[in-house]
DNA sequence: TAATAAACTACAAACGATTGCGGGAACGAT
DNA sequence: ATCGTTCCCGCAATCGTTTGTAGTTTATTA
């Protein structure tokens, strides 16, 4: 069950050169002891046998990886994806390597992955959490044992670290307010899992975008649903049986909001004209469905990549103590408003 | 530097215990020398002390790695963040994690990309390569040091390892026949960058349907371009302007149509009653936009999946000769023709 | 020429785990 | 009393690097 593997060590270089270990790696690391004509024979040599320092050993002797751990829900959604992509861009260029787990939205696999992770004794770690995780514990293990730990989106409030996040509360309110300032005055919310921190928020900012703008506050049109374009269909579809047709929506994300549409489309009416739309994440698919739907940009290339800078700061003692860092959002209007 | 992390060791837990070391690893290994009892002991203290084996010290020892590479071109693209959530899924069942990194289509950063895996002493890796990949060596310096290798979507085809593909030429004839027997006879084709098997292969599967379906060939009908949306777009306005309208498409990916689409739209003209689409990926986005675009399914989590069991096998010595696996692809058809 | 500094290089321990081998203890059988 | 088993366990080497210390040249200076 071995790799059949067969690398070149400094041990051979030495042996070929008779000279010593030590002396390889110190010409290798071009320390000022060794003299030049021995380091351009030591290099010469490396060349010639393709040696590639082992990582491993290294780690080993130094107690110090470069890896970065990644743990996200799910790799194929849009945003993960690209975050996963803003990570590694910032990794690769600091001599980074990431590991990738997904919780697949499942708590037990959160933990089992989070040890996994600490066994590779990966130098930091980057989460967003998945929608079942209500406990931290495993999280605090990693900070007891001093792995820096930077959350992103889907965060985990009682736990002491850096943390990158866009304003849900807000994004939410201006979002609603823009349909307001519309003229629209019947909106409804397809709301995410509450639990999740970031679904509560733009629940609140809904919420209280509808309460300041002196609009009624309809409790009908408050549903509660999954993150899925089923949810989106459904929740719209026991609105019509309802009979409490809203004139805009703003939901949890984008899927929903496309579930959404495709209920309103099937229904013979016309967005925006008889009801408008706003969803959540700009997702690529958003400005290519017809009608192209509003929604709010997240910048998750971006989140990645500020995550990644805070926790390789951290690792290298750059930061001393944990960091929020906002992202702001953006509302992009397009023909479903 | 140095990542504050104190992890404990079996030292820490012999010395407790007032054993050796290697007791304790064996009892934790679960070996028979060991007497009940003691097992009890070591593993109590192993739980209280949060004991977790350093996986690195376990590598350098055995000489191998439970750690397989991953390296795709772009990660935000559908199709490849899907066939990563493939390799991902059954390499954590097998006890396996998973390095991460992208080309971002360059030959360089593959290049370097590649030696970092070896520095890491990945037990094997999985790649589709970049567009501008030409030479393989880096790839054969991997077998060199037997670490085995499975390509998966863009091949490398002079490279006697494991593949995971699609019947590429195959797949395109049959979309085109499937255009041809609904009775189009202009068919265009958008093609990809030639150089790229894949791309080469749909290329001549759609001029041996036309070929063979005795439609003529209209050399004017054949586009050379990119892989985006704004490519597909200019294709078509191209078409336009030299008055050359074909009433179908065949694209060599979702976006290129989707980008063809717009510029149909704007023209004026109906899909698919003036001018049908036919893509390739089936993007999720294809089944929202408006109207819904027919694809060619390739199952990317499917590839994934397959693509990482072929390196597991041959990584535990279970597979002794690369195989080739084909993946059946399904022409999804919807709105657009 | 001898003392001293400077320039190189080697030795050996360490990182944390695994494992072949050997040895002590306890027991029964002869 | 001797031998043989069986059961437990420890010693020490090993994986490939790094690095403090010490040692050997060579060059420099008095």
């Amino acid at each position: 069950m071995k790799n059949g593997a067969k690398h070149t060590t400094i041990i051979d270089i030495a042996k070929i050169l008779r000279i010593s270990p030590s002396t390889v790696s110190r010409a290798l690391n071009n320390h000022p002891d060794i003299k030049i004509k021995t380091k351009e024979k030591v290099r010469n040599i490396a060349k010639k046998l393709q040696y590639s320092p082992n990582t491993i050993a290294q780690s080993l002797k130094n107690n110090r990886t470069k890896t970065i751990g990644v743990m996200i829900p799910e790799i194929k959604h849009d945003f993960f994806s690209s975050a996963i992509s803003g990570i590694e861009e910032i990794a690769y260029h600091s001599g980074y390597t990431i590991i990738v787990c997904q919780s697949n939205e499942s708590y037990e696999r959160e933990v089992l992955n989070t040890i996994a992770l600490m066994r590779h004794r990966v130098a930091g770690v980057i989460v967003s959490i998945s929608q079942n995780t209500k406990s931290g514990e495993h999280f605090k293990d990693l900070l007891r044992r001093k792995i820096p730990l930077v959350f992103f989106d889907r965060v985990c409030d009682d736990i002491e670290a850096s943390k990158v996040v866009i304003d849900d509360y807000k994004s939410a309110f201006d979002a609603v307010t823009f349909l307001i300032n519309k003229g629209y005055k019947k909106i409804a919310h397809f709301a995410g899992p509450q639990g999740v921190g970031v679904y509560e928020k733009r629940l609140k900012g809904y919420v209280d975008a509808i309460k300041e703008n002196k609009i009624p506050f309809v409790n009908g049109l408050l549903l509660h649903a999954g993150l899925n374009t089923s949810d989106g269909y459904e929740s719209m579809d026991s609105l019509f049986k309802s009979k409490l047709i809203p004139d805009a929506i703003f939901t949890v994300n984008d899927p929903v909001a496309l579930g959404a549409c495709k209920r309103i489309k099937e229904a013979g009416l016309k967005i925006p004209n008889d009801i408008a739309a706003i969803g959540f994440s700009n997702n690529v698919i958003t400005s290519v469905v017809d009608p192209s739907l509003t929604t709010v940009d997240q910048f998750p290339f971006e989140m990645g990549r500020k995550a990644a800078e805070l926790l390789i700061q951290t690792i290298e003692n750059k930061l001393m103590k944990p960091k929020t860092i906002i992202i702001d959002t953006k509302l992009i209007v397009r023909e479903s408003t």
